[in-house]
DNA sequence: GCAAAAGTGTTGAAACTACACCCATGC
DNA sequence: GCATGGGTGTAGTTTCAACACTTTTGC
């Protein structure tokens, strides 16, 4: 049975202490002038993983070797499209917040949403569904592995990286304890050796992340009960 | 750009301390006669979740309800089947050994297969990756859910749940620390009042997992270095 | 100097490994 | 009784959260 296959992308980012998703304005129907996620179709002799970076890459500007896309799902409920039979995958990314978006392709417009804002109003086909889904993914992906650095600028600092955590496990980290326990991680941190400028304080160390290995490195969250209540 | 979309399915057991894999013997060409992993393609009206539990019971007799089929990937390299462009959604499930497969379908015959075997032949298609793919999977699975817990029958001992985590992370762990620790995990194992008969020892008492919640249950590997050899 | 943020030292509590030991059964 | 495997007690060590304290900058 002939079906249409679609890569659906889902971009997160971390802005303010809150997630934000990259979402176009469709500029063709069905769902014309709705927010969407950026996607479209498999064309001939792509793989499914070309056509999401192409289509992320058209439609909102963000360069696809810096996203790191992942397969997150296949939706092929019958009817999650009015066009016909098309089947999605769904992908996420976690990027830093300077990535600023233009539209193209399909959309008439690309932009950063607060995902409580994405969540309240309704998204064209299936696409709060799969919005969830990479959130939930995202929140695991950072506690097993050292994703969260994906959220970072090429060169961050350590509390930078921090307060990443801290708003996606929704708790405060001790900045003492946090500092030693990333250190000590082997070859995730890699000091740049130079220093970031701040409005006050004493500088911070500007680290960068093997991008090569981002993999398999557990940052444990805190156990409950006992708390990791800042000071 | 339409496509043929297929799932293909890899069970995975542990038989005596190894994984096995449930393979089919193809029926049909191309490929006929090679092993390969059951699978088919998608009907009209049903999702790809269901053509894989559909496949699973048409082509070896195990019953999808028992799998837990978790989608692992979706593999759309132009080429990799020679009817057409045909992409391929994978799934793995983890089974107790006692599940028996019979054939059907396109399936000329279904058997549990030892993975070192397995990895010696060549299988049709892409399949040795998907393999590949589905066991690095089911590790990290287990390592961060309760997932271990699958490749036991309805009723386990905790000796027997040992013996998987030592099976999947070839490793020998301590007998007594391994019974407390899997005890001390609030609404993971629920004991049935029964009790395993031996061939020698104490009876152990009989165990059920919650199938509802077999989730974020994290049972941490034993740190290196310090290492967790038995007595 | 003072304020602010980075980063280190320290301490008491919890968790874990290793291993001794007791328990319940078949023979 | 003896062998065998299930299950518990416990000491020494490690890890960790909490938080005091030192360092380095801008003003």
């Amino acid at each position: 049975m002939p079906v249409a296959l679609a890569a659906d992308v889902v971009i997160l980012t971390i802005r303010d202490g809150r997630f934000a998703v990259l979402l176009v304005t469709r500029g063709n129907p069905p769902y014309e002038g709705r927010h969407a996620l950026p996607g479209g179709f498999l064309e001939p002799g792509e793989t499914i993983d070309a056509t999401a970076a192409r289509e992320l890459d058209e439609e909102t500007g963000i360069n696809p070797a810096l996203a790191r896309l992942e397969q997150i799902g296949v939706y092929s409920e019958p009817g999650r499209d009015p066009r016909g039979r098309v089947v999605s995958v769904a992908y996420a990314a976690m990027v830093p917040d300077a990535a600023q978006p233009s539209a193209g392709g399909d959309a008439a417009e690309a932009h950063w949403v607060a995902l409580d804002e994405a969540r309240g109003t309704a998204l064209a086909f299936d696409h709060d569904r799969i919005l969830e889904h990479a959130v939930e993914h995202a929140r695991r992906q950072i506690e097993h592995t050292a994703a969260a650095a994906a959220f970072c600028n090429a060169e961050f600092t350590v509390t930078e990286l921090r307060q990443v955590y801290e708003t996606v496990w929704r708790t405060r980290l001790d900045p003492g304890n946090f500092h030693r326990k990333i250190m000590k991680i082997p070859g995730f941190l890699e000091a740049t050796g130079r220093t970031a400028v701040r409005e006050a304080g004493r500088p911070a160390t500007l680290y960068r992340a093997d991008p090569k290995r981002p993999l398999a490195l557990p940052f444990p969250r805190p156990r409950a009960g006992q708390g990791a209540a800042g000071r």
